[in-house]
Parts: C-alpha cells; sequence; structure tokens
DNA sequence: CCATCTTTGTGCACGCGTTCACAAAGACAT
DNA sequence: ATGTCTTTGTGAACGCGTGCACAAAGATGG
C-alpha cells in the first residue's frame, strides 16, 4: 500500500488502536456496497471476506466503536454504515484544498470521489501564474499567493500537496502556518512539521521499490551472490579514514538536483 | 501513509523484516540527495534525521543487511547507496506496464520518475478502441485484448492497476495469468489473488478518511455527544429479527451501482 | 417455556517492531 | 603505542497488533 505513516505516535484517539482506525474505511467501503444491494444484516465473517480481513480482526475493531452486533445474527448494515460514518468524522463536511495542479494534481481534481464522502475540493491552487483562472475538472485554479486567504475563508482543515519535491516543504509551512492541520502528500520528500498536524504520505516510487525487492526475492533463488555481485561499485566499507575526504565525484550519472524533481517518482 | 500491504504475512524474505522493507526506500532516497552534494559519509543520526527516522531503528535496519558502518565515523554514502539498491533489486530493469489510461493513468505514464530507477513503462493499456494508437506521454496506448501478448514478449512481472474498480479484480486476473506477480493497484478495491503474488495498494480515499478521524479528533474535544447525535439515522442495534428482512428502501440518495466508479476515490 | 444453534465479544498468548542503553570497535591525537 | 572520543551494532525490555478459542447472548423452533 502507498500509505505511510508520519512518525507521529499514532495518538490513540478515545482508545481506538490507529491500526483499527486504517480498516474502518475498508469496512465502511464494503458496508456501502451491501447497503446499495439493499442487504440488511451481514455477519463477520462475510464481512470480513468482503473487506478482505481476518473476521476475529473485523469483531475486534468493532468492539472498539461499541457492540452494534446482535449474536445469532450478524450486524445491521445501515446501522453499522452511519457509526463508522460518524467515527470517522464523514458526517461532516471537509472542505480540502490541493496544491500543485500538474498532471497528478489534475488527475486527484478530477475524479468525483471527493464530493461523495464528506470530501468537498475548495480550490485548486499553484505557483504557475499560467494556470491561474484556467478551470480543472470545472474548478478554476488559483494563484497561490492567495493561498493563506482561501484557507481562512473556507475554513479548510485537509490539504493536498500534489507538487514537486523541491517545493514541498515550504508548501506544507504555509498551509500549517494558515491553519490546516492534516496534509495529505503526494510528494516524494519527508515533511516536518510540528505537532499537532497529521501528515500522510502516498507515494509511488516506494511503492514500486517495495514490489521490486519481492520480485527479486521470489526470482532469484539460486543461492551464493552475497559476496562481491561481479559489477560491484567501488569502494569496500571499513577502509576508508575521516581524512580521506578527497571524494572520487559522484559515481554513475544521475543527473539534475534532486530537489525539483516532478511529484511522486523520482526517488 | 497511503500504503496497505495485504494480507500476505510478509514472507520474511532472508530474514528482512518488511517493516524495515518499507523503510530502504526512504533511506535511499535520502542518501541518493547526498551523493548528489558529493558527501562522502554520513552518521546514523544525521540520515535518520533526513529520512524521518529514529537513529536507533536505522541503525538496525542497516544490521539486517550487513555491517556496513564504520564506528565513529559512520556509513559511506556510496556504498551504501549501491547496498540498498542492490538488496531494493533496483540494479536490474523492471518492465512495468500500467492498465487503465484515464486521468490517473495518464498522470501516472507522465511521471518520468519511473526510468530513473530501474522502472521502464514498458506499455500503457486500454480497454478503449478509442485510446488505441493514441500517446500519451510519449509512449502509444495499446488495447487490452493485447494485454497476455505484451506481459508474455516483454516479460513484465510489475502490473499497475489504474482502472475503474469495476473492473479491476478482471483486470487483476488476467494480470495474474499472464504471469504478472507484482501489483500496484490504484483501484478501490480488494484485490484477490493466488499465494506468491504481492499487491499492494494505494487508496486516496482511505488516506483521507483516516485523516478526517484525526481532525474530527483535534477539533471536537466537547464531551458528552456519544449517545443519540440528535439526527441519528434510524434502526437501534439490537431490535430487528432476522425475520424483519423487508427493507426498507436504501437510505439517503447514493446514487449508481458500485461497480464502475472512477479510481482511486469513490468509496 | 425450554432446547438448540448461530454468531458475537473478548481473554489470552504469541510474535513483530520499536526503543533504550551500552559494550565493542575503530578513528584520531599525542 | 597508548588513551580518548565518537559512533556503530545489538541485547533486552516493552508495547502494539494479531489470531485462537471459547463463553455469553440472543434468535429460532418446537
Amino acid at each position: 500500500m502507498a500509505t505511510g505513516r508520519t512518525h507521529r505516535p499514532a495518538t490513540r484517539s478515545r482508545g481506538i488502536p490507529e491500526a483499527t482506525v486504517a480498516r474502518l474505511p475498508l469496512y465502511l467501503r464494503a458496508l456501502t456496497a451491501l447497503s446499495e444491494r439493499s442487504v440488511p444484516t451481514v455477519s463477520s465473517e462475510e464481512l470480513a471476506a468482503a473487506a478482505g480481513v481476518n473476521s476475529a480482526k473485523l469483531r475486534k475493531d468493532f468492539s472498539y466503536l461499541g457492540s452494534y452486533g446482535t449474536r445469532g445474527v450478524g450486524y445491521d448494515v445501515e446501522y453499522l454504515v452511519y457509526q463508522i460514518s460518524r467515527e470517522l468524522g464523514l458526517t461532516q463536511d471537509w472542505p480540502v484544498v490541493i496544491v500543485g495542479i500538474g498532471n497528478l494534481g489534475a488527475a486527484l481534481a478530477g475524479y468525483g470521489g471527493f464530493a461523495s464522502r464528506g470530501f468537498r475540493v475548495a480550490a485548486l491552487i499553484d505557483a504557475d501564474p499560467a494556470m491561474t483562472g484556467r478551470p480543472v475538472a470545472g474548478i478554476p485554479v488559483q494563484h497561490s499567493d492567495d493561498l493563506e486567504k482561501i484557507i481562512a475563508e473556507d475554513g479548510v482543515s485537509i490539504g493536498v500537496i500534489a507538487t514537486p519535491a523541491g517545493v514541498a516543504q515550504a508548501v506544507c509551512d504555509r498551509l500549517v502556518a494558515a491553519g490546516v492541520t492534516s496534509i495529505l502528500n503526494f510528494a516524494p520528500t519527508v515533511l516536518s512539521v510540528p505537532d499537532g498536524v497529521d501528515v500522510r504520505k502516498v507515494d509511488l516510487s516506494i511503492e514500486l521499490q517495495i514490489l521490486a525487492f519481492h520480485e527479486q526475492r521470489k526470482a532469484g533463488e539460486e543461492p551464493g551472490e552475497e559476496t562481491a555481485p561481479a559489477a560491484a561499485p567501488a569502494a569496500p566499507p571499513a577502509a576508508r579514514t575521516a581524512t580521506d575526504r578527497a571524494r572520487a565525484g559522484v559515481e554513475g550519472g544521475r543527473k539534475g538536483p534532486d530537489g525539483d524533481a516532478p511529484a511522486v517518482m523520482p526517488a
């Protein structure tokens, strides 16, 4: 999964474990599907299968919310949809700003899902003056000079960063200063934020690298390649004093500076 | 973080914990930045700060790879870049196919990052005949009829699903049948795959909902709203027998069938 | 009203991941 | 060569999350 929680130790809000919170949206999605098919009740076994989790885990998760099931019967679908929605804060409207309307930002803006579950795209913001006023997904792009004003006027507390990595921290700082307390970061950078601000990151590059790791493991079951993989790079680990600071130039030809690489993938 | 691992219990490949594997790309990114600035060595403390983790955790992570540091000095940047790259399987070329060239798929194809770290977009695939042949990000879109052929010819083992949720499982099945063993799923669905296939998911909707949960917690510190939140929906939890199956019609006006909602956001 | 059967809710144990804290290793100075 | 100082590598403890397995709750049928 492309999600990665950030160093905030999970807060443990009202005793609901973070791992459980992360699964609630999964349950909600499965329950919504059942609701649309007018299924009145569902057992933990069925729902767990639909959500791709263990049934015991599901029951324990629900137990943190209270006892909403009926023994011998299961869970009332509609009631559970409401309870989870309420728990997740989806019964209210969350205005969201998207900063950085490049390929990805535009794609995010285009997905109608924002509106469908309590999230509303309050504004699209980009630093490029050429973008200003141009409608993307029906919403006119505003210039980043007005960022603070937009946040304040619409009472935005959730921001999505889809900018190049080089400016992500600066954008983040401005968002936080303006009052945003939750950030979803698509830029390939570690954001540092003050306490009380939540950051979640979506990083395609990291996900692919994790997959590559496992893929390599699946493919390469041939033993004996640990030592000296033939085309090794250069330096042995423990033979180089600190005085030996004369650098031999950066190895292969990685190119430009890292800072302004396009969002999501670079490294 | 928008990533979510799937039910595969992590395999524990050669003793490297899954949690460590997930952090290696983070370290690699920080190290690459240092490398570009020609920094020769780095201490665990500095590198940990750059990667946004604890220094003890970083040292333990590296200890799983072997002892690549020098006491009293730190780690050799270039050497560590190579070792981690090798461990992640980034020293080889990974052809990747992207299935579903809508807004998101096009955005993914457009990010040059694929090429920069061992990943290469081998093909873009879409089911819409109108898309076939049209170049997206310089790569011509191919029709999904040829999916199996493309996978086989290019030896693709990693697939990215950016289709609507309704067809994601079908696409997944075809990819797996054709030989793909790692899947990055952007569609808001739980994919079921046979053993030996890795699935990671990126789900914007889930990330936002998790943020909303914490956001609600931050905002609402006013006590006493647990019981009966005024505009409650309907049914009490435990008063409805199983014979009472006469459904009262699906509540509020959620609209279309869930299946073909646009990728990433819907639920 | 009682017996049976289904399904929830949870006590308990286990394993993974994180963190602390320190000994060992090596660089550097004299 | 010896001592000091820095930084790694890791043993050990702790806490969270997971899964088992079962008792309690309630529905259903006679």
